[in-house]
DNA sequence: CATGAATCTCCACTGTTGTGGAGACTTTAG
DNA sequence: CTAAAGTCTCCACAACAGTGGAGATTCATG
């Protein structure tokens, strides 16, 4: 049999290089519970199994998304507790749908206001008594 | 003559009432420079001009425009120095316009981004190996 | 005068997603 | 064996606009 060099698991800084993220934040996820590694070496390093890649590579994915790290956890709770997450997550992401338009609704509106504002905006408009900006009357 | 009862300033409590403000938010605005107090009474108690009520009611209206403090601060620091701030109020506004823009546009790549992913999503996909949700390939 | 309300300063904390550094320890390479 | 690199824990800080509380003073009212 080939020689097996397999599951001792990787060091942070081998997660950190083959996930592109730097370890602070890898530290940061495995403290939240996002990122369990599997153990610790003799020394206390944290090891981590491949399967943290993948994690990784969902989370990323999630955030791009909109999605808050206790959203994706929700997400990954499922996962861990061995059932296929997509239903929670389509829910999650149908409620980002609604949180961005809520979102550019109100941006719309704010900016209907701005642009109503500088339409009627005098460049150099008398100076009235006790208002500090005559084109906004106050 | 009338008895005068002017200018001695009103103390920190009453302003809060006139302006609607928690006492808490006013003396962070002095802190931050925004809201100058005319200055203490013998027990040390911040004393305030009429003034200061035009002037929450400016800095009220340009948060709700979305300013940030800081750009407020630029604007009454205008205003301060005896200029009308008509013209950098203007900038700002045109500024936020743009900003306004920029999320909305991003937003709305988002949105069209989950909206494709929820038009293709499988309720009950076969579970893939590897992969934490199918339906997100990761 | 005494009591309670108002005000003062100073410090800590909120929420979110990390980042930076100090000081100690472990591991790896030469 | 030694030096350098990697990792550990713990603490602090960033942005932003405040909020909450403790403990000390001052002011207004009866």
């Amino acid at each position: 049999m080939a020689a097996v060099s397999v599951n001792t698991g990787m060091k942070i800084g081998v997660l950190a290089g083959r996930s592109g993220l730097p370890v602070k934040t890898l530290r940061f996820y495995e403290d939240l519970g996002l990122l369990p590694a599997i153990g610790r070496s003799e020394g206390g390093y944290r090891l981590f199994a491949e399967e943290s890649l993948r994690r990784l590579e969902f989370i990323r994915r999630l955030k791009t998304l909109g999605l808050s790290l206790e959203e994706i956890q929700g997400c990954l709770a499922v996962h861990d507790a061995g059932d296929l997450p997509c239903g929670d997550i389509h829910l999650q992401l149908e409620r980002q749908i609604e949180r961005i338009d809520l979102q550019i609704r109100e941006l719309g509106e704010l900016r209907q206001e701005l642009q109503g504002l500088l339409a009627g905006w005098q460049s150099d408009p008398a100076k009235q008594g006790d208002v500090i900006c005559p084109n906004l009357r106050v």
